[in-house]
DNA sequence: CGATCGACTTAGACAGTGTCCATGTATGGA
DNA sequence: TCCATACATGGACACTGTCTAAGTCGATCG
């Protein structure tokens, strides 16, 4: 597992590092949609003397080097996504909690034949509420 | 003009005040989808003396009694557009700048039909590059 | 008129988020 | 082993947004 994730890290140019690896295993495999803070609550936990510059550091890097993706969707920071293959969100308008929907569960027609603007990339923000369990 | 903020203040359920009068003059006919702080910094320019509670406080009735939205599409900070209806957003990756799109413009399909959400609200966000002259 | 009451505004304190810098530490190459 | 470089650290800083206590204003009532 901790050479999956360095492995993973090389393969996109990054040296890797005990720190780097530590946050790696959490953002890359999680659906939680953290902020940087909850990344650095959660890296803290199994590595306590971990500093908030590395944390914003390294995600940026990470995002940089396309492991990580931001996302600008609610009030109050950034939030990161490893998935970085084309997707919806579906944000709960209840916990705030963000998910993630199916590129094909939505079908959008005409975006790339707006006057005057290049359109490089989009996705379809819903708000609303989650039904049936709260648990994904 | 004048008379015209003050009435739509109060059709809205808002008393009118001087403070409150400059300040939906400025963000309710406005296209640049200011952040709190752009409002703050063009009243001041006409209004000195004004300070940045009362701004975020008028902002926040403002959206509260349905003259504005807020959008979060940016890093840093949120966003207020006097559009109320129904429309998407591209976002010009090279300048920052918010641009509303027409709703008709786009079309989404299959959006009300996803398992699990129930959706209140959606749109489409845009990012690219806008083309041809940098104004609007 | 003057007192009073409630609504609005104000300045400053505060907390959270993200960046920057100078210093210190680890790492890999010769 | 030594050196150069990259990396991590923690503290300072700037910005955004909220909160609070005190002050101001205007309208109403006696």
């Amino acid at each position: 597992m901790k050479t999956d994730a360095a492995d993973l890290l090389r393969a996109h140019g990054i040296q890797p590092s005990a720190q780097r690896i530590v946050i790696a295993r959490y953002v890359l495999f999680t659906d939680e949609h953290p902020s940087a803070d909850k990344v650095l609550a959660r890296v803290r936990a199994g590595f306590p003397m971990i500093s908030r510059a590395t944390v914003y550091n390294t995600l940026n890097l990470f995002v940089e080097k396309g492991l990580l993706r931001e996302q600008h969707l609610a009030p109050d920071s950034i939030v990161f996504d490893p998935r970085t293959d084309a997707h919806h969100h579906f944000v709960d308008e209840a916990s705030g909690r963000i998910y993630d929907i199916d590129w094909r569960k939505v079908r959008v027609s005409n975006v790339e034949s707006i006057d005057g603007f290049e359109v490089h990339d989009y996705q379809v923000v819903m708000r609303g509420r989650k039904k049936g369990p709260a648990k994904r």
